[in-house]
DNA sequence: CCCTACGTGGCATTCGGTGCCAGACTAAGG
DNA sequence: CCTTAGTCTGGCACCGAATGCCACGTAGGG
């Protein structure tokens, strides 16, 4: 048939527009509704070469996510900071990921709200990041004996993140800036949870935590007293 | 054809039976080169009997996982405990559902490792416990405005729920009480890791959260000596 | 005995996904 | 310039998962 360039060799007729066809399409007509013929039809490429570029159907959808996480675990590996700050840079890379593309993240959500199996498809991606933060902590923080702490902060990690982002998918009127401010909200909360326990291994197997939540107004003696109180000895 | 009982109305020839005639092939062909119609043979029931019972052929092998849910979830709706207590002894209970079924546990986590659409899966049905935990939490402790403390809790909760079973999958010659005392120890830790964030909300806004790492040997005085001189009044 | 309800199996069909092959184009090497 | 290798492409045939439709058989209630 008519091709536009087709100069064989590199890439190709681009994944953005491939991509760009498909969410049109999904959105107007709904995901499962939607054959790859139409998108192959819509987007000027073989069906044959849209199962060869995105292996599936969905894939196509998490392209461009799948090149986010490519970009963040590289970042990750070449981090030269502390292992917990570089785990939140990296988290915010992808939420920034989010926020610059709006034009395929909002559509996109909308359709993994709606169909079941595009959700387990998003939670899987989310679930790599988690499984990349959780190696890449564990590697830097101590070891395999510190590996249930680096788990635990990776997932606390994640969690924010989805968490703020999810805020913004569900309301998109916030502007970028906004939303990264509540994201470092957000990481520093983690941050009071995740800190201690993830080092707590890297001392002395004896070592012990202590926590106490207490009012705002409580003087330093009653403090004291209170934790003396609280501690066997 | 010869049918065995086919006392028509309720239930049929048993679930069990098919997911372990489904596990036995999967084990011995793959998943993927075993059709439907081979555990259609296998198990007695036809091909489209299973589709309507088990919705799809992954859903086979998750099947009682699914029925361990709908279990865990109604355990958290009756628990009139302390709600991160509840958790916790919900995700113990999930814990215990695997200890008891290793004959479909167990293969199904080799088979999980080597198919990635399996492992998507089995996120995904993770993630449905984390979420259920997060809407528990949320709901028990503050509301909305706890929603991300929630979160970061019913994360952790799961990643140390997940990092214990998953020693006990790869190694499965522990006996099950070893393991629920692993998992005692790292709920240990998650909890020191969220009360404080989770409660964190509840109270005034003004609470303080005051974390210390220290050597099991420091003594008391000199544990309030250093805290002393750390908080400023 | 009829009627309703439900689980079942067979059949036809749709559609996602793969293997195979041939064509188009580029870059490197003689 | 021609050849060769490598890569991206589209068309075709095929497999198998999944769904809709229909007919059957068995239970329980009137």
């Amino acid at each position: 048939m008519e091709r536009s360039g087709g100069r064989g060799g590199q890439p190709r007729v681009g994944t953005r527009e491939v991509v760009l066809a498909a969410v049109r399409l999904f959105t107007e007509n709904g995901f499962e509704s939607t054959t790859v013929d139409q998108i192959a039809a819509a987007s000027g490429v073989s069906r044959r070469s849209l199962f060869r570029r995105f292996g599936s159907k969905e894939d196509i959808l998490f392209a461009e996510h799948d090149e986010l996480f490519s970009t963040v675990s590289a970042y990750l590996e070449a981090s030269p900071d502390e292992p917990l700050a570089s785990a939140f840079a990296a988290a915010r890379l992808v939420l920034r990921g989010y926020l610059e593309d709006p034009e395929v993240t909002l559509p996109r959500y909308r359709l993994v709200r709606a169909h079941p199996r595009l959700r387990d498809r998003e939670v899987a991606m989310t679930a790599r990041y988690q499984a990349a933060f959780s190696r890449y902590l564990t590697r830097r923080t101590g070891g395999e004996a510190n590996a249930l702490a680096a788990g635990v902060a990776a997932a606390s990690l994640i969690s924010a993140h989805n968490h703020v982002l999810r805020e913004w998918l569900r309301d998109p009127v916030q502007d970028a800036s906004a939303v990264l401010a509540r994201f470092e909200e957000a990481t520093d909360l983690v941050r009071r949870a995740a800190e201690p326990v993830l080092h707590a291994g890297r001392g002395s197997a004896e070592d012990r935590v202590l926590v106490a939540v207490y009012p705002g107004g409580t003087g330093r003696e009653e403090l004291l007293r209170r934790i003396g109180a609280a501690v066997q000895g």
